[in-house]
DNA sequence: ATGTAAACATACAGGTCTGTATACTTGCAG
DNA sequence: CTGCAAGTATACAGACCTGTATGTTTACAT
């Protein structure tokens, strides 16, 4: 997105705090271990970073930017329509089997929401970002009231993620796309019987 | 619940630290900030509690126990049926006035998930006794596959929560509740037509 | 070859964290 | 009166935290 290119060094630790911060939390995780494991020094981390809270920025954004690499790739794979909307909890299902931690920036809200750090801005886009997908991708699929039908399906998202892990649930992706499904289906009605409706 | 009754001073830390740990997170507040808040000292909080572990074990469980007491008291007064599956909604919207950090115990995973923390058992129970009630009042209401349902309706109860904070929606409980809706209509008319219904 | 960006190594400053130790005071129950 | 639980006050240990300072080394580009 837009994330400079950084050197060697500064993508090892990148890589290495953005596990870190996902497995543990934040706050949980000191630079000192996060230079280490990535076989470098602080110094380093503070020439590329200059803070940590410079480096809680980069592991969000770039966070931020996979996830949507993720979910665009697999919705792209499908066919127009309805199979795209589905297809998103599909991409989500995906996603988690290598995330069991929950979501990032929902994670991340739990540890900086009580301040005004500009990670809070990251946050709000990345939930912006899905919801807007949705609204697309309904929009696309020629629903009326797309806007409102890309809410219900970003609200239905996040409960899935939540139910899927601090709830434990292992069902939760299946019952939320059972759902939308079932909200698609009772569109498809009222369109098939709207004026101009095939 | 299963917590036995504090002195004054241990009340008095204990209020102080469900504020704190709420609004800054767990890690975030350090107890001789909690102790000096509740007018007490460190030593009268490590009599009371062992630990701070120990205090955020009680932290948690109280939350559960006001939110249940909360929610239940909500959805008595009003009359069986769709209105106290709905009223859940609504019982929400009034615990979301005082409370802007989202939900206690998702955050609790945030920040404990990574670990074998006793508290996790303490926020899968809160989620499981949301979802009961959900699967009870479906239950009570005469919804068939009240299981399902009551699965359902929580997964549309969590994402509403975290869309309505993290994702800075305020529609989220009215949309929420709107799917819900939609959901008990479209039972409602399987439930008439089917032998026996009304 | 020489300047420059990147990285490495190490130490330290100054603060905060959890948890413990010591000693004194208060109030009440047997 | 005596014993005990509760609370206050204060100090400290030992670890960890973010961030900085100093100096050396490597590699590459002009």
């Amino acid at each position: 997105m837009l994330d400079k290119p950084l050197t060697p060094a500064g993508e090892r630790i990148l890589t290495v705090a953005s596990e870190l911060f996902y497995a543990r939390g934040i706050r949980a995780v000191g630079v000192d271990l996060i230079a280490e494991e990535a076989g470098t020094t602080k110094k380093t981390l503070y020439d590329r970073f200059g803070s940590k809270d410079g480096l809680v920025q980069r592991y969000l954004t770039r966070r931020y930017s996979l996830w949507c690499d993720h979910v665009t790739e697999f919705v792209d794979a499908l066919e127009p329509g309805d199979a795209r909307i589905l297809g998103v909890y599909d991409a989500l299902d995906v996603w988690m089997r290598d995330n069991h931690r929950g979501c990032g920036f929902v994670n991340a809200f739990a540890e900086f929401g009580g301040t005004d750090s500009p990670v809070l801005a990251i946050i709000e886009s990345e939930k912006a970002w899905t919801r807007s997908l949705f609204a697309r991708l309904a929009t696309e699929a020629g629903y009326p009231d797309a806007e409102q039908l890309g809410t219900r399906l970003s609200v239905l998202h996040e409960g899935a993620v939540v139910m899927g892990t601090a709830g434990a649930r292992d069902d939760a992706i299946v019952v939320a796309r059972g759902i939308a499904s079932d909200l698609l289906a009772a569109l498809a009605v009222v369109r098939m019987s709207a004026p101009g409706g095939t």
